[in-house]
DNA sequence: TGCGTATCGCACTTTTTAGTGCGTTCTTGT
DNA sequence: ACAAGAACGCACTAAAAAGTGCGATACGCA
């Protein structure tokens, strides 16, 4: 029962959404559930036991639900719980910023390239 | 020119405000200015080699921005830049989240301590 | 029989991140 | 004269995170 302490709010979420991999897999599962391969392919550099090791620690945390179908070859689908839907927004947000920020740099002559870009509505509104 | 790449902008993000201070100095920081010897009080466990490496990447990064008044003893202030403060509502989000999962953690026995938290005017609405 | 599939575990190494301890600078207060 | 204060830098160590490589399963198919 070790009294756990946090700074701020913020130090909490970090916990669990920190690390190289965990945010980049919660943005994906955003749009509903994946398989394992799914997500392995929309996020090609991870490697098959990071990306196994951080949803289990997602699944730990109660964010995402692990469902598997008891056959062969194994099926595995991975989901946002309702805890984890809660976390939406934020990811929303953090995409967002990132993207924005990435352009600015772009601007600014870096050369970078970005997978998935999140559909924003590009205000393209009622055409005329 | 080694091209960067991004799977999704929210790792964009996480490069800036990832690891285990950086978050929690932006969301200091966005209350305004801040002497490095506040922030240290502001965050009793981070170490001084910590709070001054991570000012200094953030300020790389062009989110913080330090000002040193030439004066024995040294007097530092650092304080978000405009493209810092773009941040300020990623923060408070993140920090909402973090706190109301501690929430819920405490309601489920765990026992957390939060020395910092955000103010959230609490509903606290004009009294009668 | 031997191959491909989909998922994961495990042992091990490498890389990255964080922490420790000590030195520096001038000035003010005692 | 001496200690304390503020904000570092630097060399070094320790701990945590990520990556590599290999094995297992159990089926359908050529």
């Amino acid at each position: 029962m070790t009294e756990k302490t946090y700074n701020i709010g913020v130090e909490a979420t970090m916990e669990i959404i920190g690390g190289k991999w965990k945010a980049i897999i919660l943005c994906h599962l955003r749009h509903g559930t994946m398989r394992s391969g799914e997500l392995r392919r929309a996020i090609p550099t991870i490697t098959q036991k990071m990306l196994t090791q951080q949803l289990r620690e997602l699944e730990a945390d109660g964010i995402v639900h692990r469902e598997i179908f008891n056959q062969v070859p194994p099926h595995v689908e991975y989901s946002l719980t309702e805890r984890g839907e809660t976390l939406n927004h934020v990811l929303n947000q953090l995409c967002t910023w990132g993207e924005q920020n990435i352009d600015e740099r772009r601007a600014n002559g870096e050369a970078i390239t970005l997978i998935h870009r999140d559909d924003v509505p590009n205000k393209t509104v009622s055409p005329a």
